[in-house]
DNA sequence: CTGTTAGCGCGTTCAT
DNA sequence: ATGAACGCGCTAACAG
């Protein structure tokens, strides 16, 4: 209908005529490839501007005979949210292969940054175009982050991020945010009374952030909350049971519980054992079996979640952007923050 | 790393030296085209189901020198949610052109059946591979539906389903879910008292859906709630200001509020005048300018979303699916409800 | 009915 | 430093 002037989007012929040169010359400046005079560039930049011409990237994968390669490198073990994130990328991996897309996921030892940065050193240009990593917060990481981008492979940081590196951009959701919601909820559940707070390890950024937004709310909103803690539990079932097991019975007038961490079955089960579950309000993360089961038998009220399918997508288009050359912002791409109770189910 | 072992996906030069044919016709067989004795198409199918096959969808854009041609068809007027969806379709459209990508969209007489079932007359195979509409549930839209489908253009429905057509999908929320998810948030954040309910009208599918959803919850988990209602404001903001101007002054001891249609800043704007603000428990739909400010002042304590950009991602994957032939389960990608507090708001 | 051939927009040798 | 020519997977004339 409202179609500017040039029916057809132009093509690198077009740029070229316009800039008196060759398809070639086009296509190294496009690339960013030596090997042509600052003058003509210039020439052919100007021409693209003028023509407003996009590269068409399905023709450009097609002529390179080649798929966009994207690595994911997660951590191992038996972490339920890692597990569906691989689950989400593989789902998208089946479907990406019609649009020239090839995605592979390989998991290295959790919490070991040299057996990250090994992984990292094996990749390069010719079968990778572009690595998502979760991070561990290292230095020789660091280095093998620039490194590989100095190889000319894009990096970016999923879930917990890299600062101060080579990464070109972070896909995560905002965790300060997601405490602040849980307070939200939390105040106007419970109205009052005392809530505790139990996190992984509070040496994980991820967990700080939660507790910072979920105290600011509290304290600002609902200060006849009363918080407990925050304990440690680090991400462990067996550990969070006990701890849990011992919370209740030291507060038989608990109101409310926020786990910033993982172990929800043990968290679930102490629940259960102390005949508390549905009693006391509880808010988790991360939907995963555990925090599904919790949600249908009404032992967890809300579970926040980091939506794995989004942050694939995230992933993905970035990596688009990125082999297309386009910069992009780094936190471009906020990931919406998933609220789920038991009657929205997915 | 585990690549099955034809590292190289099938191509149609492939498939025609094992089925023993040529290009053309194993080009015809794709594309449904007449001109292939029966012996000879099976021996391509074969080929096809023999080598994996899967074709690619850029490539045959590019071949035909022709974008994928999706259009969009919204209802006009004031209604904030779908001036957001067009804005989202707009936002994908500019990335779209990209990828041989071409979004449209109209807008045509809301609740007018006629109006969008001539619209829909004009669409054809030639500038149009996919109708994307909201539908409204009438004879003259059918048929038109039906038409356009006969014609090779499928038909999707969008936020409001028309069962029966030839339709070949449908993109939108659960909304017995969403209704479900109101009830439970509004019985734990009330505990019990009077909660009013107001639709748009009781006419439209989704307001129905919502108001079931609402009531088996509350009745069922919070029967110490006592609703009012169902009322009607037409999605009108003054007639819902007025409306709701009643309620709080026959109800001073009204705890809660939910409203399933539009007409969210009148409703506001009652709440404001009568000082209750923040003081009555509301829930609404759609995160659009009146909420967004509602959610931030405190006016309004949740917001369900239908969540326009996963819609559209869907319908584009819809579009792609059919384009290539592919057949789709008409309910195969449900939409998240998206839930929105002060704090989470994005 | 079936096959041959010439592109679609772009990347990539290999010459120049 | 620059250009010509071929090929990626597929479609669409046009032959046969």
């Amino acid at each position: 209908m409202n179609d500017k002037l040039p029916l057809r989007r132009a093509t690198v012929h077009d740029v070229a005529r316009q800039a008196g040169v060759s398809l070639a010359t086009v296509d190294r400046v496009l690339n960013g490839r030596p090997g042509v005079r600052p003058a003509t560039a210039e020439k052919v930049e100007s021409a693209i501007a003028a023509l407003d011409f996009r590269r068409d990237l399905s023709a450009s994968l097609l002529a390179r005979a080649r798929d966009l390669r994207v690595q994911f490198i997660l951590p191992d073990g038996r972490n339920e949210f890692m597990a569906n994130l691989a689950d989400a990328i593989l789902r998208r991996a089946r479907t990406g292969i019609a649009e020239r897309l090839h995605l592979d996921v390989v998991r290295v030892k959790a919490m070991d940054p040299a057996a990250l940065a090994a992984r990292l050193g094996q990749l390069d240009r010719k079968s990778c175009d572009c690595a998502v990593i979760v991070a561990t917060d290292d230095e020789a990481v660091r280095r093998a982050v620039d490194g590989l981008a100095r190889k000319g492979v894009a990096v970016m940081t999923l879930v917990s991020d890299l600062p101060n590196s080579a990464r070109k951009m972070f896909i995560g959701i905002d965790n300060v945010a997601a405490g602040r919601t849980a307070a939200s909820l939390m105040g106007r559940f419970c109205g009052g009374g005392k809530v505790a707070l139990i996190a992984g390890s509070l040496g994980l950024r991820d967990h700080q952030d939660r507790l910072a937004g979920f105290r600011e709310v509290a304290a600002r909103e609902f200060p006849q909350l009363e918080l407990i803690g925050p304990f440690e539990a680090h991400d462990d079932r067996g550990e969070t049971e006990s701890f849990a097991a011992g919370l209740l019975r030291d507060h038989p007038d608990l109101k409310g519980l926020y786990n910033m961490g993982a172990g929800n079955s043990g968290l679930i089960a102490a629940l259960e054992a102390a005949g508390r579950a549905g009693k006391v309000r509880v808010i988790a993360h991360e939907l995963a079996e555990p925090t599904h089961a919790g949600l249908k038998s009404g032992a967890i009220d809300v579970v926040l979640d980091q939506n794995p399918d989004g942050e694939i997508r995230a992933a993905v288009a970035g990596a688009r952007a990125l082999a297309l050359g386009h910069p992009v912002d780094p936190h471009a791409e906020p990931i919406e923050i998933g609220i789920f109770l038991r009657d929205n189910l997915r």
